[in-house]
This record gives structure tokens, sequence and C-alpha cells, in this order.
DNA sequence: AGGAATAGTTAGCATAGTTAATGAGTTAGG
DNA sequence: CCTAACTCATTAACTATGCTAACTATTCCT
């Protein structure tokens, strides 16, 4: 928890954490609110009003979905993919200035370890 | 992010886990509410609410210092010492479970990723 | 003795999560 | 073919946890 809030914390104040992980989720493709919600686990009125505040700012563009009128697509907006960009080489300069002092042993531990994490939390 | 909610999803609901970790640092010795907010990151009126929770609940007692009648220390119950342990079983249990899964030696890969980054938190 | 500093709290606000309920759209069965 | 049941997104109302600013009480310093 301590790990977290420092992170959250020093990163860039941009964006919200969880704006910039939806963010990334729309960079590849566009996704429904369900489909966010599912991946970030999280409900679905959560995801609801994270979009709102990403589609108000102009981030994240709404697009009524042709075959099933229920379903809206969610995409990145250009300027939301430039500051996807920007937020994230802020993010990993701060991240980077850390990473700098430790070992390259030891970061390739740190990688190795957020490779298992990461298979564990998907499970 | 994910991980973090992850993790705090499976964890017990006894207590949350920023009161948890509270709990966690009184375990030892006596704190006051300045320093719990120091050690955990957060402004004092946070930790003044987040140990009246605590207080309400009988978990943990506050005393007056009897030296500086500014302060106050506060200290584990022992309603909050048996909290704690079985909280703490609870929250290991389910994280048991998932360790099992993997080898022994990405497990000591785990070890050595929480001693850096705590150790890049700290500083 | 009196002003500055310190500790804890209170009050008010923001953010992000939840569940329950609503409305629109789709699908399937009689 | 039309109605009933389901699904999706949203809104409403509530909870939890963080913050800053302001207040009270105490201590420290000159």
């Amino acid at each position: 928890m301590r790990i977290s809030r420092r992170v959250r914390f020093e990163s860039t104040q941009l964006v919200a954490p969880h704006q910039l992980s939806v963010m990334a989720r729309l960079e590849d493709r566009a996704l429904t609110p369900r489909e966010l919600a599912g991946i970030e686990c999280v409900s679905p009125p959560s995801m609801t009003r994270t979009v709102s505040g990403l589609v108000e700012r102009g981030l994240v563009a709404r697009q009524d979905d042709p075959l099933d009128g229920r379903q809206v697509f969610l995409s990145l907006t250009a300027f939301g993919l430039l500051t996807l960009k920007e937020t994230r080489r802020k993010r990993d300069a701060w991240m980077a200035s850390r990473l700098r002092g430790i070992s390259a042993e030891e970061r390739e531990v740190l990688v190795r370890a957020t490779e298992i994490l990461t298979r564990l939390a998907s499970e």
C-alpha cells in the first residue's frame, strides 16, 4: 500500500492513474465500457464515471455501435494519444531516475517479479 | 494499480488494508498519530480518521502522554492484537494458495523484489 | 509573560469505489 | 409477431479515504 501511494504521488498529475490505465487499454483498439470494467476489475458504473471524465476532457471519444444499439465503443482521440504518451514520458522519467540508482541485476529481478505478479493477478 | 486492487479485493474484509497497516505499526510499540502519518505517507487528519475508526471498534487505544499534553500515544488493545493476527492468517492463507502455484525460484525473485522496492520507496 | 511553534482534531471538499434502479435495445419462445 | 426476459450503459444514493484550512490546547523560547 505504501509503495502504491508513493508511486501515485510521484506520478504526473496530468491524468489520474486509473484514467491512464484505461487510456492505455484503448491504445490498441476500441473497447466497450463493460469490457473495460472487466479488465480493470471495477464495476460498470465506476467505469462510466471514469470514462465520462476522460470524454469531458476530450481524451476519449464515445461512438455508438451500429450493430448493437445498447453498446458504445470507446477510443482514444488524437489528443488522448498525445496525452498518454506525454504522461508516460514523465512517469518514466521519474521511474528511470529511481532505477538508475540500482544495479542491472536488481533491475532484472524487478522485471521478473512483474512478470510473475502479472501472471498471478490474471489467474 | 490492478494488482493492488486485486489484493485488496481478496484480502479479508475484517479490517481495511490501511487500518491493518496502522495496526501492524503499533504491534511493536506505541506511536503518536503524527508518527503514524509520516510512516504511512498520509496527512495527520487522515490518520486521525483512520485511528478513530480503530478506536471506535476497540482495536486501538488512545493514551495521553504524561510528559507532553499535546501528544497522544496509540497502542493495540488485546482485541486489536488478536484481530491483527487473525486478519494476517486469512490474508496469508490466500497469498499462500497463490504462492503454492509458483516455483521456489520464483518466490525468491518476489522476496528480492520486495526488498528492492522497499528500499526505493524509503529513499 | 507573551508570542511562535507544535500536536491533534474538526469541518468541508474531492475522488473513486459500491449497489440498486432505470431506460433503451436485443433476443428468443409461444 | 409480439411479448417476456435479458443485456448494456447510465443515473442516483451511499461509503470510504484522501486532502487543505482552520481551531484548540499545549509547550517552547526570549
